[in-house]
DNA sequence: ATTCAGAATTGCAACGTTGCATAAGTTGTG
DNA sequence: CACAACTTATGCAACGTTGCAATTCTGAAT
């Protein structure tokens, strides 16, 4: 059990030099290059040579210096998460932190994140990380159609995965929640619950997400045979305005007997002035939320929803990032994310 | 205005190699090590030359190379983020992120985050970016009083800046919510309503906050005359649980007339249970509570509560920080953010 | 013209790594 | 014993940057 190299037991003595291949090199008296390689896997070397090299590095404590690889071969070992200052869904950015921190444990990978204060700049960040080589891969989320990030990063062939589609023509490593499955689940719990005039609530209207929730909506209601409603200009409400909907809505005899919400942040608001109106969720009115954070079903246990799980999406965004990074194909970095729905009673 | 080289015009144009100090030095007819000096400034220079040399860089479009400079340097011109999992206030991961992005906007400084997984793992987190020489400094949260990591990183001399204050004797820079004045207006605040028994319910009995709050909470309450209760064992209760407690509070003849929560995530569960138990709070019950997202005003609007701003937090932590690694006297590097209340009616 | 001090610029080495071309070492063959 | 044909190991250059020691230039004083 023990090494043949002593000296190795402190490693990090006060004093000590930083160990690089040098030290390595030293140590084992093989040349730089060997031990470079060796530790590299070169199929080359005697076995024998491969193991004294392992075991050096391994009883020195060596770590590749990042500065000395970045600067030789171009690698990063960074993956960038632009994250969008979106709101919406709540605890969204620390689940997919989580997420991407989850998949990439064990990996050479670390993770900046590059927050976004406006939407407008998005094409700025992107080409910042681009001109600096940030990064060796991105993970864009809140995807739109026509995403100007996705068509700079297709443009420059630069290593990327949205959350989220496009509708470009070059196809690109995306993962993406079913809206459309989530869609027709929640007109079709509502519609088994006896509803007739169904609303949707929704937001962000430059996503993919909203225009794929938009068809999907009229497409399930049709099937269902109840009337389909849209809000419109809820995009960038604020709470108290979207609560002040909830409060009229409650007023109003016309109200749709059952609604469909994607924000969790609206979803709040809204019911918070319905619940102030009098209306009692469930009986008077039928709700079905897309639930990404523990707070709601804590907040309103008794409340249909159906669940993203955004922890695990990060985690496939990065697996899919970087099989793109190391070549992939492509068409083999699509995947969707099923909705799992949440009955309740 | 034109520049003298016009060739700059197509600085980025395909095929075009990368703008290195080597470039500018070709197209300037100067050496690369006069380069080098006056892009960063060397006085020795005449102002003819430093002028031409300025004008290259920025018609070429050139950017330092970080693996170059930190390999040469040593400086990785990255902060790190450790992201404590703790839920209880929600949104302040985003908060923080955003809070640091926005302070190093401008600056050489990436982010990188490190999501924790589990409390107990602190250590080897820290071991791994000192080891791995990941950044330049680390910011922490959640803060304990003889913190595993505060102690590292002052062993190490590693610069780190610490959102909670600790025990230590070695002063380190932190910069902390004023969780003693919170408790404090939050009391007087009950007192003020006629409230004579209030319970204080908190959770992480690990940080300094904890004992902070405490202490605190019997001062004032001892001050104003009043009853003082805390709410034990719930460090890391369920949603359900603490819904639970808060339902079986309001059918307590003995329950207390005022509560102080110190946790968004809890101020939801229980005041869920309180509402589900007919309690209208307010006229029943008082309640503060901490507050850091948008969302709780959203849902409680009548409800008192002191804010922590966690962007600004954010923001003075990496002040802080980069203070320190820049060499600044620990002593200056010490500050408090004063709670604002927001109360109702 | 020569010397000299100071101003202005430059060459060199090094940071840690990798890829390629080359050099040794080892076996087998005629 | 020479030579080919492997197998195994190494030297060198380069990635982009900076700090220092050394060089060249300038102009004034002798």
């Amino acid at each position: 059990m023990s090494s043949k190299f002593t000296t190795a037991g402190k490693a990090r003595a006060p004093g000590n030099q930083r160990v690089t291949l040098r030290t390595i090199a030293d140590v084992t008296g093989l040349s730089l290059s060997t031990v470079s390689l060796s530790l590299r896997g070169g199929t080359t070397l005697k076995q024998e040579t491969r193991d004294k090299v392992a075991e050096a590095a391994k009883a020195l404590g060596y770590i590749p210096d990042r500065a000395g690889v970045r600067l030789r071969t171009g690698k990063t070992n960074v993956i960038a998460l632009v994250l969008d200052g979106a709101e919406d869904s709540i605890d969204f950015a620390r689940q997919m932190i989580q997420g991407i921190g989850h998949a990439i444990k064990g990996t050479r990978y670390h993770l900046t994140v590059i927050p976004e204060f406006e939407r407008h700049n998005s094409a700025e960040t992107i080409r910042y990380i681009l001109d600096n080589r940030t990064a060796d891969g991105v993970v864009i989320t809140h995807t739109s159609p026509r995403d100007k990030r996705v068509q700079m990063m297709i443009d420059a062939d630069f290593p990327f995965v949205s959350h989220g589609r496009t509708e470009f023509y070059t196809p690109h490593p995306y993962h993406d929640f079913h809206s459309e499955a989530f869609t027709a689940m929640a007109v079709e719990r509502l519609a088994s619950k006896g509803c007739k005039r169904v609303m949707l609530v929704i937001g962000d209207d430059s996503t993919t997400n909203y225009h794929n929730i938009v068809t999907a909506f009229h497409k399930a209601a049709a099937r269902a045979g109840i009337e389909a409603r849209i809000l419109e200009g809820t995009k960038g409400i604020s709470p108290a305005d979207m609560r002040k909907i909830g409060l009229d809505l409650a007023a109003d005899p016309m109200r749709p007997d059952g609604i469909i919400s994607d924000s969790e942040m609206r979803t709040i608001a809204l019911v918070g002035g319905l619940q102030e109106g009098g209306l009692v969720l469930g009986r008077d009115l039928q709700l079905v939320y897309k639930q990404t954070s523990g707070i709601l079903p804590t907040l309103f246990p008794a409340l249909d929803s159906i669940r993203e799980d955004v922890f695990a999406a990060g985690g496939e965004l990065t697996r899919l990032l970087l099989k793109r990074i190391e070549g992939a194909d492509i068409e083999s970095l699509q995947t969707m994310a099923e909705p799992q729905p949440h009955w309740r009673s």
